[in-house]
DNA sequence: TCGTTTTATCGCAATATTACGATTTAATAT
DNA sequence: ATATTAAATCGTAATATTGCGATAAAACGA
């Protein structure tokens, strides 16, 4: 066993889950704090402010571009990347609307 | 390797991370979203709502437990779990600070 | 006390994630 | 053409997560 039996819950549940897990990383949160700051990067200035290898912040790259929360440009001989608003939007659209649900129920 | 470096990170981007890995699977927002409906709830309610085990419910409970968001009290032989609204508000709080930031520089 | 009910925990297997060095790919500059 | 730079991908190792059956623990009722 080990694989999440995602067939047998929600669309919803899945992407809210999809994007928490997009989130649930450290250096995933920082880089797109390091997006937010400088608006757009080249992977150069991330390899500066985190504590990771080339290699490892491609990868959390791929994961945030994977889910559509980032979108990476080619510009020259480096890769522009930036948050997509569109995606962005909807996708914690959905997890604010679960932190109001809960609010609206527990905290009246 | 395979370890997250959190100690090279700040406390607020591992609590986001973490408040995130708690939400990073299906089930668990299932069970957060039945507690909303159900307001409180025993662990049979769970058990016939997801499809699941007893044991890997228990687990997900666990996790939800560990970071604070829920909470467990002994009533007569079960146990009666509902969200624990100082926490979930706090750590959902920071959540919605990043969500803010982005949307704010990103589209303005 | 003995069985029942309810939940937690243990032990294990399957799979996923995290991380890094080495290599590849693609664009640019010399 | 060749070297340089920037980023992706590959291969691999360590660790974490997911899931379940079996078992334990705790409260209750007969």
């Amino acid at each position: 066993m080990g694989s999440s039996k995602s067939l047998y819950f929600s669309e919803e549940q899945n992407r809210l889950a999809g994007l928490s897990k997009a989130l649930s990383h450290p250096a995933r949160i920082a880089i797109l704090q390091y997006l937010v700051k400088n608006h757009t990067c080249m992977v150069g200035g991330l390899m500066e402010s985190l504590p990771l290898s080339q290699s490892t912040i491609s990868q959390h790259l791929k994961e945030l571009r994977s889910i559509g929360i980032v979108r990476g440009e080619i510009e020259g001989s480096s890769v522009c990347y930036c948050i997509d608003e569109e995606k962005w939007k909807e996708l914690t659209e959905a997890l604010q609307g679960l932190i109001f649900d809960v609010n609206k129920t527990c905290c009246p």
